[in-house]
DNA sequence: ATGTCGGCGCCCCGCCGACAA
DNA sequence: TTGTCGGCGGGGCGCCGACAT
């Protein structure tokens, strides 16, 4: 399976965390992606003793494409943890560090025309320019025989042909085969890829287009959605690992995230009633558009099944309601809050010590404050996260010491609401007493976010953290 | 979707359990015909607290066939049950006295011919005799328009043409789109059937070609063959009820076995080493087939995940082991035991009293034993069953007075082996004093099986049962 | 720049009886 | 009785530029 054709199929929002690394699994957000698929929501019960959080090893991680349909999904085997080793820690922190590599590609939705059987493909100039090899257009009319290798390692050919009046690319012969092979209608789009050895690669992606019932024949939703709760907790009881399918077209958002990822966002991240944030969004041809939004609402997603968890605990509003289509709950790590630098507040820190959830040993207290504050963000890596679309680095170097001297500049000037169950204080004295830092460059700053920190420091002061791994009610 | 439809592309073996009676159901050959399906064997664990075997209250049954290949598979809602009703229980012995109604359908395998663009489909003789409208044989060539409804209620329209030389019946117009449309191939089989109402309906069933990789892209198999546990066990626990489908054509047996069949075999039927048996297979063209077996062996199937199950637990070897596709495990409600009539031994009743099983309440003791009571196969009931392909009734009465009768002129004539982990020993004194009976019509019962019981008696001494429903060990 | 259409050539779908198994 | 084939007619697949958006 090749790993540019996959990710160019499955989105520009799509980023897998990689084998070796530390992940956060949400079992919530795992159910949504069944009953997605299924297009059924299963009222299924909470699960005795599965956290609504599991922090996982990423075993393995394999890239794959559905037989019939060519939908991309990826397989990830789970292994729960409770004590990590740094090297995984730092290797999960790196996964932020990780440019994707620019892929040439393009995508093109499929017109009525595209997959008549009247006529051909009319490949978009600047694809043809940019993806195909080049013709010889001393012969008249200049043409070529294209080969392209799908999903599946099968190989279509085509006649690429560029006439008519005005003059245009064109796919001509063998475009209907693979119209009626890969079953596609008008509204379907097709991805040609140019990989690094310069050979075309092609993907599908299907319009949203309702599959009525898609129900299995196999097993009965309702099995299925308590499948996957068995399965994890099995693992977490057994100490074994369990497999996921992660389906990012079929998913509302991902449910295995990067420990780092997570860790970033609920730690580094002031998050308060009224907040501004922005949140991208994958456009038609597979670009990226960000819109702004604001947080109405901080509370769980389903507080009787699944009760202190992060998935989707954002109830949000959006600045163009039009497409209704915006979904009104995030999680945390989605969003990029939006920030006038001289109106930020300390991070919230949890402080409140919880009872230790079913499945936590007590011997694992340390190995669990060792996790936490190794985790943390601000470890001393550099990061630098691209933005494909402008192709300019965003989040030039603010260093947590920056960003603290910022708040001793301005204390809590917006209205700090916060309904999460925990309390919050801000930073004790320790850290708040760093050296001033030149903040010249922070005029730039507006409508960005804190991304970026390179400051190691003691972060004694944050080991009162709540567990991350705490086991649900089991009422 | 229609019931006879349904039947004939189920096949002739398939008898489903109708709702509102009680069923044994088992997880291992539920997780079997997952693994068919997947045809992968995954390694699953026991699961905690789930026994080997569920008697359930069928709440449901409803049938229904695969929107992307017309595979037929029945939903079973089933409640598990510690205490019945006498209604549910008379009920579930009715289920033995029905006869199917005989339906008018045939089955033809497609040739090359018949699946090619060439030409159309070749209808066999009598087929359209029996099957299709009458055409007006004073039209040259005689010929209509055939309408015929799929197991989706779908309308398709053939020309039905009798011509050629020598003369045939053949579809023409239609029959290319129709294999198009169901993607069929040659070694597929296509089934009409007039239903009641002389409408024509029509089916398909695939050949047994490998799916390659049929796994779902949504659950992980791990997680199937867990879930499916889960959600019995889940059931059992919160009592409430759950779901299975039931894939006559995927699954290597039914899982969901009507009580009164499971009693029947299990306690009337004498079962020993080297006893000789015939089982039913289905033909090509949906007849009925038998083949005679011996038994080799009784044990547990899977004696560490499933112990004391009677699923499969007999070893069994075939007369003719041409057709190696025979299993070499059968369960014992599968097989027709063959006895000659004066070799036959005492039915093996149970009389070792196990703990009782997680789950089962003390007070249910008494509901058991009256389970056990009423549903004992010999509560007076006729049954008739006959055999679709001789078309004659098999079984002539033989009653359970007669069959005691038999068991005082022969004491253990054959060796009784027995290998079940419990103890058997003789039916007591008060059953077998039972009065003599005209045994003339037993000469003709060599090479058949005791079917046919129709005496009332008390049964106190059979109350000493092992408990139907037995928690396996949670080890 | 590209979606749709009329024109039209020719491929192959599909109906026929011949022939054989 | 019925599976396969050669013959062949016509429908529609598919390649072309015209034209519009």
């Amino acid at each position: 399976m090749n790993s540019e054709l996959w990710h160019a199929c499955a989105g520009p929002l799509v980023a897998l965390p990689p084998a070796g690394t530390l992940v956060v699994y949400f079992p919530q957000g795992h159910s949504e992606q069944v009953a997605s698929t299924l297009q059924k929501c299963a009222d299924v019960p909470n699960y005795p003793n599965l956290p609504s959080k599991l922090i996982c090893f990423l075993q393995n991680i394999t890239l794959h494409a559905d037989a019939e349909t060519d939908e991309v999904y990826a397989h990830m085997k789970l292994q729960p943890v409770n004590a990590h080793d740094r090297e995984a820690l730092l290797a999960s922190d790196v996964t932020l560090k990780v440019n994707k590599p620019q892929i040439e590609f393009f995508c093109k939705t499929l017109t009525a025309s595209d997959t008549s059987t009247h006529g051909g493909f009319s490949v978009p100039r600047r694809a043809a320019e940019k993806i195909f090899p080049p013709l010889d257009f001393s012969k008249q009319p200049p043409a070529q025989e294209l080969q392209a290798r799908d999903l599946h390692d099968n190989l279509w050919n085509f006649r690429h042909i560029y006439r008519g009046q005005p003059k245009r690319h064109l796919l001509t012969t063998g475009w209907s085969l693979f119209v009626s092979g890969k079953r596609l209608v008008a509204g379907d789009s097709v991805i040609f890829v140019r990989d690094a050895k310069s050979q075309l690669l092609m993907g599908i992606r299907r319009a949203n287009r309702q599959l009525a019932n898609v129900s299995s024949s196999v097993l009965s939703s309702d099995s299925m959605h308590i499948g996957i709760l068995a399965a994890a907790a099995h693992a977490v009881t057994n100490n074994s690992s369990f497999t996921v399918f992660y389906n990012p077209r079929a998913s509302p958002s991902e449910f295995v995230v990067p420990l780092a990822k997570y860790n970033k966002a609920v730690y580094a991240s002031q998050i308060s009633l009224g907040m501004r944030f922005r949140m991208m969004f994958e456009t038609e041809d597979l670009g990226i558009r960000r819109y702004m939004g604001t947080i109405l609402g901080i509370s769980d997603f389903d507080p009787t099944k699944w009760k202190n968890s992060q998935w989707r605990n954002l109830q949000v509003g959006w600045d163009e309601c039009a497409s209704g289509e915006r979904r009104d709950r995030v999680s945390i790590w989605e969003i990029e809050p939006v920030m006038a630098p001289f109106f930020i507040c300390p991070p919230p820190i949890f402080s409140i010590k919880r009872p230790r959830g079913i499945g936590m040993q007590d011997d694992e207290t340390s190995e669990m404050e060792n996790l936490f504050k190794r985790a943390l963000p601000w470890l001393g890596e550099e990061v630098c996260i691209k933005d494909p679309e402008s192709q300019n680095t965003v989040m030039p170097g603010l260093s947590l010491i920056q960003w603290l001297n910022m708040q001793q500049n301005c204390n809590s000037v917006l209205p700090n609401i916060n309904l999460q169950p925990d309390g919050i204080r801000p930073l004790s004295g320790s850290l708040q007493n760093l050296g001033q830092t030149d903040s010249s460059n922070l005029s730039g700053l507006q409508g960005q976010y804190l991304q970026h920190t390179n400051v190691e420091f003691n972060a004694s002061s944050l080991l009162q953290s709540q567990p991350l791994v705490q086991a649900s009610d089991s009422s």
